[in-house]
DNA sequence: GCTATACTTCGATAGCTATCGAACTTTGTA
DNA sequence: TACAAAGTTCGATAGCTATCGAAGTATAGC
């Protein structure tokens, strides 16, 4: 369908890729991480004001340590869900595009 | 706290309950049976003449033995994401709408 | 009833993972 | 410089999981 090609940039991502986006989805407190990042996105805030998603606010309202978000942090990335910046003491996550889209082409259909 | 609680829409499935649905996607040989499930969905064929998708076709075409096939549905079924009907010698998949359609909404927005 | 087919259940195992506390690094600030 | 805050790395561990082969069950057809 061309209006797919138009709205999803054809990222072709593996099996293998996929089952690791997904596998990084599959943990509860990750899934919440993700999620956050994603309602972030939505309510798009000028790029000059946003501070992005901190780790710092997970590592303050997830009920596990710092450690631990910082390995599902690490998961995330490698899965090719988010990625990560840092802003002087914090550090900011935001979505990554082409993964959570060739996930939701998958779900959605093609 | 907002990140503990159900405070996203789409609340007819908790984090839980999605991440698990996410977990059951994580194995590629499973994420290959449930595409294939969902592109059989797609390619509506009438009920009549419909076999479904057959356990059968998973057991031969993946290259992974019959015991890990059979433990594969039965995960997908736990999660949520299909239902199993028997049809006299063979075993049929069906797509759980409600699952899928909770993951395309969390991925997609809303 | 007998046999073949289509799964399923069981038991085992190698490998992965979520989490922790302790110690470390990096950055901002006094 | 010194201190605190933000995050990382390390080492350990309990628990889970993908896979297998062997044996068991259910169904169809003869």
């Amino acid at each position: 369908m061309y209006m797919t090609d138009a709205v999803y940039p054809s990222a072709e991502f593996s099996d293998d890729e996929l089952a690791l986006a997904f596998k990084a989805l599959s943990n509860p407190n990750r899934l919440r991480i993700y999620r956050e990042i994603l309602r972030h996105e939505r309510h798009d805030v000028g790029p000059e004001d946003d501070a992005g998603c901190l780790v710092f606010d997970f590592i303050n309202k997830l009920d596990i340590g710092a450690p631990t978000v910082s390995h599902h942090v690490k998961e995330l990335v490698r899965a090719g869900l988010i990625r990560v910046e840092r802003n002087g003491k914090y550090l900011s996550c935001y979505l990554n595009a082409p993964m959570r889209n060739a996930m939701a082409v998958l779900l959605n259909n093609v």
